[in-house]
DNA sequence: ATCCAATGTGAAACAACATTCACATTATAG
DNA sequence: CTATAATGTGAATGTTGTTTCACATTGGAT
């Protein structure tokens, strides 16, 4: 049938598009060759016109959420806000993110995208790191301004900010979207300034607390 | 081949033993019939004496895992120990499991286990919600017993306690064993600490601080 | 208008799997 | 010892999915 010619480069897109909403709706299982050739109104072959096979595909959609997760951090790290309201926000994208595109905990949580294939995974750790990076910097300025407690290394309290929403998303996958996501990201926010802000704010002014919390 | 016969009860086992190995070194999917039954010594077909099919298989390894986190959560609980010293040592029991099964962040990372299975996933999720509520009766005793503030609900704490391995087992397993996970866990746990236990104990001895520390 | 490269098609090859089934072997109860 | 139920085997079947390839069509450059 006389399907119009696309140029290549829309049609990748196309094709990454394709991908990435059928792991949203159905998981990456559903993503086959000739799922994706259909929903771009092509027949199967025709993918290979622009992909060298499937798991080009898989990393093609990788990209997309590589993109947006890189975009989602430069645009908020803005050094002149308060870096607790940075995290604050950049904690609020990243819900948002996960809400508008399902597929990313999809793919965070499954393991075949990965497996056997060290040169993705490698890839995908990195660009996990990189976030980690951010979010450490973003702490240490923290840190810095005396926002932020000081008697913390600052890359273990990043872990500590993907705690937040790491666990709360897979729930809320696992759950189907019954678990409330937003109300529970809320709830460990606050959590998160307790421990990371300073205990009182009028009284201590620049110090950091040293052990004296601990026994 | 003259093969031993063996009890089903026995061969149940060792073939969910095999699938939870095939896991462990090489990911989903590579649990195929045909390889769980070469490394239990079978031919394919002979599974099939056990097993009504392969999703039976798999819902036996999960039956392991949850029996697993079961019991770790039991042992542990004991009503008369400090609170946080109780929750101290239910995080390191979870990641001295994961340490020894490497299948189960597999698990909990992957998708195709629960895709289209809507009964296995839910299962899942009541086990998870059982140790999140486990978890949650510790903190709440604590709350009681004034070693643990008052202010914060105790059950989005425990999703914070949750958040200090999950993000951790995640990135240990996508850093396949780089990231330092004890020592990890170790930092997130101090702050979890800061967070969750009263600012100073010599100070203020039965009262939570409500409101008094944020503006 | 013609030609050529890019894009699209349909059929077929093929590989990996799960599952079934008729038949073989083993263990054991009687 | 023998009958019988449980367990094991090998071949076959059907399905699903990826990929290849010869051929067709399109659109634009000349």
């Amino acid at each position: 049938m006389g399907t119009k010619k696309v140029d290549t480069e829309i049609r990748r897109e196309q094709i990454a598009l394709a991908a990435l909403s059928l792991v949203e709706k159905q998981g990456l299982q559903a993503v086959t060759v000739t799922r994706v050739a259909r929903l771009v109104g092509l027949v199967p072959s025709a993918l290979y016109r622009h992909f060298k096979g499937k798991d080009q595909i898989i990393d093609a959609v990788l990209d997309l959420i590589e993109e947006q997760m890189i975009t989602n951090l430069a645009e908020i790290d803005n050094p002149a806000d308060d870096p607790v309201a940075v995290l604050r926000n950049l904690l609020m994208r990243q819900v948002q993110m996960v809400l508008q595109y399902q597929a990313i905990p999809h793919f965070l949580f499954s393991e075949e995208v990965f497996n056997g294939r060290p040169k993705r995974k490698k890839k995908f750790f990195n660009l996990i790191s990189t976030f980690l990076n951010g979010v450490a910097s973003i702490i240490r300025r923290g840190q810095e301004q005396g926002n932020i407690r000081q008697d913390r290394d600052a890359k273990s309290l990043a872990t500590l900010f993907i705690g937040l929403f790491h666990p709360a998303f897979f729930l809320w996958h696992l759950s189907d979207g019954q678990f409330d996501l937003t109300r529970q990201i809320n709830l460990t926010w606050e959590s998160f300034v307790d421990a990371v802000v300073r205990c009182d704010r009028s009284e201590i002014q620049t110090l950091g607390w040293k052990e004296t919390h601990r026994d």
